[in-house]
DNA sequence: GTCTATAATTTGATAGAC
DNA sequence: GTCTATCAAATTATAGAC
């Protein structure tokens, strides 16, 4: 109780659950690093706890990563919602600044993004969801954008912007991005 | 001498010096599961030798991904050059082609697509080529399509060739890369 | 929920014989 | 060029005490 109390004093940190924070920590590094790009020990250490008790949390690294990408997919959605009456363009609008702000937030890749490049190696649980991102992301904008090309676009949209940020990271220049996804609309 | 004649009577294999093997081999994991996708052991127990002699080849995974990485940008150059008096339009369909056979002959991404994901933690060296390569691909490709957009024309076609090789990579449907590449041009 | 301790495996790399 | 032998470190994961 005093701890939550002491902490909750804090200006910018919340009080998280460990899980949570295991989860935020997990979500950094693989977008940094793709799925080999962390240990639980990685994890434990950040948070001042030992690698033992993250297996408590969270059993296996793959059920962790699972739900990193469940978590990163509800929260994309929710991020790129639509707004009242907005047209097909707009909703290209939202995804595309979606990932122009992770990009230049932290120079971080889409989480599905990196995951989805390794995907012929990762665990069946961890490929599942980011079908299902890539499925859910695609679906909505097809729907936003409409009409009977409204699903290829969906794909070629997504497409350009995972391979913009991907050049933006291995140039180490955003404006890669932009330049990539400049006639996107 | 004698093993030379024989594998040179065999049908579908040139005799290959042991270092071309081995960076064969290294392409096609690393395209299949990233940097982190293979070891030396596991190329060693593929043409059968041991590990300590892939290291007399190449001293190092980081000297060994960075010769992969020029080697596959050598060829893939030299695989899309134009033709005597190409159109911008014939440029794009070459990248695109180069792109989607390697999809289809074995749902390999790009080598360097896959690096670039994981660029955040690669040796030095090995980012150095990748960058090395998407640098001269656009630049021949600005060439090629020419114009005061040509730039930014060539980012926004890796990124989609790019892109749109993990989409199909993720759904393990090639669909996915034709709806995304389908209106490049 | 966190700890100590440890198992079982894999990894990149080296030394030195043949 | 390949081998045996080995190292030092890291990894995922588990058992059981507190």
């Amino acid at each position: 109780m005093s701890v939550k109390l002491y902490l909750s004093i804090d200006r910018n940190e919340t009080v998280r659950e460990t899980a949570q924070r295991l989860m935020d920590l997990a979500e950094a590094h693989i977008r940094h690093a793709g799925y080999g790009g962390f240990s639980f020990r990685d994890l434990a250490a950040e948070i001042g706890i030992k690698s033992a008790s993250v297996h408590h949390h969270f059993p296996t690294k793959a059920i962790l990563a699972a739900a990193v990408a469940r978590r990163y997919g509800d929260r994309f959605l929710a991020a790129v919602a639509p707004r009242p009456n907005e047209t097909g363009k707009d909703a290209v609008s939202a995804y595309r600044s979606a990932f122009r702000k992770a990009l230049e937030r932290d120079g971080r890749m889409c989480l599905c993004g990196v995951l989805g490049a390794e995907a012929g190696v990762l665990p069946p649980e961890v490929v599942q969801e980011i079908q299902s991102f890539f499925r859910r992301c695609i679906d909505d904008l097809a729907r936003r954008i409409g009409g009977p090309e409204g699903e290829a676009r969906a794909f070629q949209i997504m497409a350009t912007l995972e391979g913009g940020t991907m050049l933006a990271r291995a140039f180490r220049d955003i404006g890669a991005f932009d330049h990539a996804v400049a006639s996107l609309t």
